[in-house]
DNA sequence: CTGTGATGTATTTTT
DNA sequence: TACATCACAG
């Protein structure tokens, strides 16, 4: 078993422990994931069969990347997926016991908001969108307890819940009415199908012997018993978790789970894993003593003998692109100076917003970035567009899927006509496409819908469009039925009405299709089913692009589990970060602590933070406060700095007086190679559209993008700078 | 029904 | 700011 000689003592004992419950309290960078693989790896050389051992974990990346270290040591393949992928699993297993048809369509957040917002506005309120984000959190809130309207009602509520609880129990009606289920449903239907029907229990209780619980830590009720059924008969439950790097408590991850252990299961045993691996001592130790400041917490303490390193860097900026400024020069001294790959450094934001001051400044200085996560692909307007599409063509009762696309291309019917539509249907009981149908085909109905003969026409059309595709979708490729839903919808047309944003969104479409290419193409069960599925279930996070070399930018959050040479926390400032909602409780606040922990916690070698004194936010110029956490570190740790051009550095940057080197001027100071941005007014020639001049040069959500207008048809096109090359004039 | 312009309002983190 | 929704006119 040479494969346990790497290991430390107690990860040894992790990896070995295969029967009984375990508890492996495993701190940044304690070798986690080396441990949860091997640990695997050793059941099947111990001759467990692959098909006993199930692996969960919140990401489909690590899902994916651990299922792709065993399978390449051992050439098994062993179920390792995400907890959301198992419930659908089994749901399409085991749905129809609950009257759901097995081929249900899974709704994001977007298609549930709407569905409430449907259900508020058909109970008559007026003005239900303030409501309906309550109203979706006391649902999804609801469903991670557990619990059902009638369980709510015999509970007995509040009465302001009232409402929440009879819109709950219409929003549930009409999902099954559209055959739909929504990301909450993945785990609470299968508990609520184990707990009524004890035969199906009865089969997965049985189905593996091992399992391994990844991240327990942000389990929450409804993961939680998910995990007993399922562990009921074997008792070998593994699970992995740090409580200091809780950071979903906002999503119902109870952190209870992880501290009841001992109680939930008096026979398990606990080891800790406290030796980093990871970082530099300067780091770590800074590290614990902001996250020590948590009145809730098991107290614990991570040690490294990797040696002191460099003392923590923070940079305190006038404004936010002079904090871009400074990242940008260290980001290029380490890359430069110290041999660091670009994708061996990340700036870490707490929200979104702040990326943007980042990517111009990157864009400009030639720095190759890649933005992880944010709005995902799949959410563009134009990919749901297609895509619903695609869910008219699997599925036929999809009401959501049927909105969006009844009227795309514009064919006359508009709101008043689509409500005719959607009681005629459920008049006559049939699916909203099969009552369609029927209309197109003039069929005898009992209630006569009147139509225009324009508004007939295009819903003939539509019908005909669908079952074109049906027709595709059972002979031709995935990629092909893509390809024919662009086509036979017009869609390109219909996006060239908004010039501005048209190559963007194309650009956007042919990954679509080189998606279902691949996905197509990957393995003979690979179906327009599970094409959907997986998009469903994916973010941006999971197809990110890791062989290529570029700076990484993403939220703190999404920075759970990953480890750099070089870590850039900007924003370290008061109401950032710590956010402003949590500051009026003492929870929140904790959570924002552990936050930073886990941000602290990704760097190797180098540790960077900033903040600044004025930031632009909510549309005005608001002057900052630095972030409590700075000050929880102590000094000795931390380094202030005041330029953002080290001295020994100037003279090899363009030459700029230091009071100077702020102003925007600098940025326009690109180094030389590759092609530098072109200023307004600039005349260009382009490979299709012939001669122009540039009007605005901005950035769109594409990257550099210029408008132009084109002398000969006297046209403005917008021009995405990376897609085409443009000819100076 | 559709397109337009105006007004208002939101910006936390996401499987 | 910038985007979405709304009211209104065609």
């Amino acid at each position: 078993m040479e494969i346990l000689d790497q290991l430390n003592p107690e990860q040894r004992e992790a990896v070995t422990t295969t029967e009984g419950p375990l508890l492996v309290l495993a701190g940044a960078g304690s070798g986690k994931t080396r441990v949860v693989t091997l640990r695997i790896i050793y059941l099947l050389q111990m001759g467990v069969p692959p098909s006993r051992i199930l692996g969960l974990t919140f990401t489909n990346k690590a899902a994916g990347e651990m299922k792709e270290r065993v399978r390449t040591i051992t050439q098994s393949d062993v179920w390792i997926s995400t907890f959301h992928s198992l419930g659908v699993r089994i749901l399409r297993e085991a749905i129809h016991v609950l009257g759901y048809n097995r081929d249900f369509t899974i709704y994001d957040a977007d298609d549930s908001e709407k569905v409430v917002n449907d259900c508020l506005q058909e109970m008559g309120f007026q003005e239900a969108k303030p409501m309906v984000k309550d109203v979706k959190h006391f649902i999804s809130h609801s469903k991670n307890q557990l619990l059902d309207p009638q369980k709510i009602k015999t509970k007995g509520s509040l009465q302001k819940d009232e409402i929440a609880v009879s819109v709950y129990e219409k929003y549930q009606e009409k999902l099954k009415q559209y055959n739909a289920v929504d990301f909450d449903d993945l785990l609470f239907l299968p508990v609520k199908i184990f707990q009524e029907f004890p035969a199906i229990e009865e089969i997965y209780a049985n189905r593996w012997s091992y399992l391994l619980i990844d991240e327990y830590q942000d389990t929450n009720h409804a993961q939680y018993v998910l995990i007993k059924h399922l562990v009921e008969k074997t008792g070998n439950l593994c699970i992995v978790g740090d409580p200091d790097q809780s950071i979903y408590s906002w999503r119902g991850a109870n952190i209870e789970n992880i501290m009841n252990f001992e109680s939930d299961y008096p026979t398990g045993k606990v080891i800790r894993l406290e030796q980093n691996y990871r970082s530099r001592s300067n780091i770590l130790e800074a590290a614990n003593e902001v996250v020590a400041r948590n009145q809730v917490r098991y107290d614990k303490k991570l040690w490294s003998d990797r040696g002191a390193g460099q003392k923590i860097e923070h940079f305190r900026g006038n404004t936010d692109k002079e904090e871009a400024q400074y990242v940008a020069e260290r980001l290029k001294h380490h890359h430069e100076h110290n041999q660091v790959h670009w994708s061996h450094m990340v700036v870490f934001y707490r929200t979104h917003a702040q990326s943007r001051a980042f990517e111009d400044l990157f864009y400009l200085r030639h720095i190759p970035y890649v933005i992880m996560g944010g709005v995902s692909f799949y959410q563009r307007r134009e990919v749901k567009d297609i895509l619903a599409y695609l869910k008219m063509v699997q599925s036929g009762t999809d009401y959501l899927a049927f909105e969006r696309t009844i009227n795309l291309p514009k064919r006359g019917i508009g709101e008043t006509t689509l409500d005719k539509i959607k009681h005629g249907a459920s008049e006559e009981g049939k699916s909203i496409f099969s009552f369609c149908e029927a209309i197109a085909d003039n069929l005898p109905l009992k209630s006569t819908i009147r139509l225009t003969s324009k508004q007939k026409q295009g819903l003939t059309g539509y019908v005909e469009i669908i079952r074109d595709l049906r027709k595709v979708h059972q002979e031709c490729s995935l990629k092909q039925l893509v390809e024919s839903a662009i086509d036979r919808s017009d869609y390109l047309a219909y996006l060239r009405e908004d010039q501005e944003s048209y190559d963007d969104r194309k650009a956007n479409l042919n990954s679509l299709m080189a998606k279902a290419d691949e996905w197509g193409t990957s393995s003979p069960e690979a179906t327009l089913e599970s094409f959907l599925e997986e998009l469903s279930l994916k973010s941006t996070l999971d197809d990110a692009d890791h062989t290529k070399d570029r700076v990484h930018l993403m939220t703190i959050h999404n920075g759970k589990g990953l480890e750099y040479t070089a870590v850039f926390l900007v924003g370290m400032e008061e109401n950032i970060f710590p956010h402003a909602s949590a500051k009026d409780d003492m929870s929140e606040l904790e959570e924002e602590r552990r936050l930073c922990y886990v941000g602290m916690t990704r760097a190797k070698e180098y540790l960077y933070l900033s903040d600044v004194r004025s930031r632009f936010m909510w549309g005005r110029i608001l002057s900052q406060s630095p972030s409590r956490f700075l000050s929880e570190i102590p000094s000795g740790f931390i380094e202030q700095v005041k330029s953002v051009v080290r001295r020994t550095e100037m003279a090899k940057e363009v030459p700029i007086k230091e009071e100077e080197s702020f102003s925007d001027d600098m940025d326009q100071t690109i180094p030389e190679g590759l092609e530098e941005p072109m200023q307004e007014g600039q005349v260009i020639c382009h490979s299709e559209f012939g001669v122009g001049v540039i009007q605005k040069v901005y950035q769109g959500s594409a990257g550099l993008t210029y408008k132009i207008l084109f002398s000969k048809d006297n046209r403005e096109r917008s021009i995405v700078a990376r897609y085409v090359k443009l000819k100076k004039i």
